[in-house]
RNA sequence: GGCGAAGUGGCCGAGUGGCUAGGCAGAGGUCUGCAAAACCUUCUACAGCGGUUCGAAUCCGCUCUUCGCCUCCA
């Protein structure tokens, strides 16, 4: 089965076909950055690192974009209200900048932590004003933009498409939430700005042929997406709440100043809901991630999100998240089991495995089935494992070629850490494993003499510390737990 | 009001016509000095009402409910 993705211009899913062959160009919206990231942030990034690194495993080279919105983001409607990062900065009290680059730092801590490839270009909206002038004087050239005391606004009547992503055609309909006074300066209520010039004591403010002032928000992602993707895009990605205005403003400039399809594919993942209603700052249920990692292990949080579909909300509780992990630490159990496994007789076939990983992630990068074949590998091998005929040397090798590629590599959510290849044990954790085996030869003496007092009081005092130990078929194990 | 998504078993969460999703939790069993883990067996489903069909969670209609967007938001 070839890759399919859901198209939300179409509505429906589609072979994915990139205009280059074997080449696959994504912009995903990247934060704006104001404040730590929050669960909704890493729903949405994780989702698409999970898409770019299929695609790359598929053989796709991707060029992945992902903006930093760090100017132009108002505060109220699109077109008037404070700038978000000027507004942290006073409440702050210090400079835009600083908060820019403050909160940019936290975005990317936390995306390493839940194993977020970085993209390959992270452009901000302040680094490409240039290019956002060019758009709006091209717009303006062609007819599609006016201005009016140096304020610029795109003429949406001159772009018939307009509506054609969000479904909001009827013009009436458009304008009916949108409370904007009457007194506007804008030639149609529906009109949005493309440039705005700055009040007296603005910070960010730029030169430009109309005014000193700053971009719209809508202008950077066309300007940056175009200036390093080319003026038609494949993957679009987003948040769904971005869909109108944003993404549907994205289309109309961008394709009003090329006369080319924007975007190929538009890819839009659901939102977090924290007890069925929608997380946002300003409803004040936001789930932080820095404080969410004090709890649960990142790559929890990162299983727990792929457990659904990108397409489909999420909601957050103690209990699923609970429920999560605990089925993680089996899947990582069986993973850990893999690598430590002596080859025996049984064969186990994988190729069917693999088959239905694939077909699930091509099928619109289906993570919650492809997480269920990942469970169902480990249900075999345990099998296999605790027949004590043990795995053939093949199938071990073919088993762990599947864990390592599709957990660890692509979906993430086992520690590639573990494989053991890496070899890079730190001095300390030779002492500590030497330390555990003296404890466990001692036990073991216990037992054999049944005195289990003693033999408990070690497993206790261990299990204590932060060492879980396990007697199994095949000997005592122990290994270190989690969240620690 | 307009646009859109959705209602699945105790919980989370897949599934676009017939064949066990998966995970967590529950029950019984195997193994074990006891734990833990693992494995085996097992119990709870498709909001409601109609319709299409040999057959529907899955298609159509209506009703009810929830959520998102239409102001900033991943």
């Amino acid at each position: 089965m070839a890759l399919h993705i859901y198209n939300s211009l179409s509505r429906q899913k589609e072979e994915f076909i990139p205009l280059h062959e074997k080449i696959a160009s994504v912009y995903v919206c990247g934060p704006t950055v104001y404040g730590h990231a929050h669960l909704g942030h890493a729903k949405s990034y994780v989702s698409f690192d999970v898409a770019v690194k299929w695609l790359r495993h598929l053989g796709y080279s991707v060029t992945y974009i992902q903006n930093i919105t760090d100017v132009g983001h108002l505060t109220d409607d699109a077109d008037e209200g404070e700038d978000k990062i000027a507004r942290q900065a006073r409440l702050e009290k210090t400079d835009p900048m600083e908060i820019a680059q403050y909160y940019t730092r936290s975005y990317y801590d936390d995306m390493d932590r839940l194993g977020v490839d970085r993209p390959n270009i992270a452009p901000t909206a302040t680094g490409h004003i240039p290019e956002q002038i060019a758009l709006i004087e091209k717009l303006i050239e062609k007819g599609h933009a006016y201005e009016v005391n140096g304020n610029v606004y795109f003429s949406v009547s001159s772009f018939p498409d307009y509506g054609k992503l969000s479904g909001r055609t009827d013009q009436e309909a458009q304008h009916s939430g949108v409370r904007v006074e009457s007194r506007s300066e804008k030639h149609h209520p529906a009109d949005f700005a493309l440039w705005k010039k700055a009040d007296a004591g603005h910070i960010m403010k730029w030169n430009s042929p109309w005014s000193t002032g700053f971009p719209g928000w809508h202008t950077e992602c066309s300007a940056m997406a175009m200036k390093y993707l080319g003026e038609t895009i494949d993957i679009h990605g987003g948040g769904m709440e971005n869909k109108f205005p944003h993404h549907e403003c994205e289309i109309a400039q961008s394709e009003a100043a090329t006369d080319k399809p924007y975007v190929r594919y538009w890819m839009h993942n659901n939102m977090v809901t924290v007890n069925g209603t929608k997380m946002g700052k300003s409803l004040k249920n936001s789930v932080n991630l820095k404080d969410l990692f004090t709890t649960v292990p990142p790559i929890v949080i990162r299983f727990f999100i792929l457990q659904s579909h990108y397409r489909s909300s999420l909601d957050f509780s103690e209990t699923a998240i609970r429920a999560s992990r605990t089925g993680l630490e089996k899947l990582q159990e069986t993973w850990h089991a893999l690598l430590a496994a002596t080859p025996g007789s049984e064969k186990l076939d994988t190729a069917a495995f693999e088959k239905r990983f694939a077909d699930a992630m091509n099928d619109d990068f289906n993570t919650p089935i492809a997480i269920s074949v990942l469970f169902d590998l480990a249900k075999a091998v345990n099998t296999a494992l605790n027949s004590g005929q043990g795995l053939s040397e093949a199938s071990l090798n073919s088993c762990r070629k599947i864990f390592a590629a599709y957990g660890c590599d692509i979906l993430g959510i086992l520690d590639a850490a573990d494989t053991g290849k890496s070899g890079d044990k730190t001095a300390g954790k030779e002492v500590l494993g030497n330390v555990v085996s003296i404890l466990l030869d001692l036990r073991k003496q216990a037992r054999e003499n049944r005195d289990f007092a003693l033999s408990d009081l070690i497993r206790d005092r261990l299990a204590d510390s932060g060492v879980t130990v396990k007697d199994t078929r095949d000997g005592t194990e122990w290994s270190i737990s989690q969240n620690t």
